[in-house]
DNA sequence: ATTCTTGCAAAGAGTTTGCATAATA
DNA sequence: TATTATGCAAACTCTTTGCAAGAAT
């Protein structure tokens, strides 16, 4: 991989965030140091830092694409009120997949869980 | 909701297929009884039935919509590798569920579930 | 007669890709 | 110099929507 200032930027937003960014946030950060950067750009090294493994893709279910960083097998939560993606730690997450796993046979490929729920935030405010 | 033949048909596949079908895979069966059936209208369906609780969306990492009949509360394992999403019984998700959501403190949505992992075959193919 | 549904085609959102130019090795 | 990356715009895929015509209540 040939170094660019691009993805360089990007890896480095990706894996310092919280937020489980999309690309389009992934572009708007980027784009206050490098203001001319194309959204497709974005794309192509979000997707190819992917394949190097060094950020993973962690798809919800309002199909938007976001991303975040591989120190470890955490798995994800996704508020189906808000959309906040919360993570779930390597511990719990581990449980789960040699639970499930054992019932049916599967190999759970852990880093790509996803639940979906309702997040702390959204029932109160339901309440 | 007023009757249409085109609701009933796509309703009664989806209910008594175990495929999770996506939307293509439900116009293309209707379509063998209503041949000028469209796309669209096989979509406003999908999403009425869904909202009227008879069926359900499925959200797979790969973005296409599957849907599901609404019979329990099962989940779904999505292949990483062919596609194919396979049930993961009630009771299995219900313990998942209870166990995450004491540790995380969402309410898990238990028919949102997806799990993501090699099935059987693809586990095969591989050695 | 009123309301809901359809088929069609166009629009929408998110993502990918082709191409000429520019940067890296 | 050879290769890889970029910006831009066009293309692509899945899904939704506006509208006039048709079917159900």
């Amino acid at each position: 991989m040939k170094y660019s200032k691009q993805r360089e930027l990007i890896l480095t937003y990706v894996q310092n965030t919280k937020t489980h960014p999309t690309a389009e946030m992934v572009y708007n950060n980027v784009r206050q140091k490098i203001p001319n950067i194309s959204l497709g750009t974005v794309y192509r090294n979000l997707n190819q830092l992917c394949e190097y493994n060094l950020i993973r893709k962690i798809s919800t279910p309002n199909k938007i694409d976001r991303f975040d960083n591989v120190y470890d097998n955490h798995g994800h939560l996704y508020c189906h009120e808000c959309g906040k993606v919360e993570d779930i730690s390597e511990e719990i997450i581990s449980s789960v997949c040699d639970f499930i796993a054992d019932k049916t046979n599967y190999d759970i490929i852990s880093h790509d869980v996803i639940l979906v729920g309702i997040c702390r935030n959204c029932k109160k405010k339901r309440r």
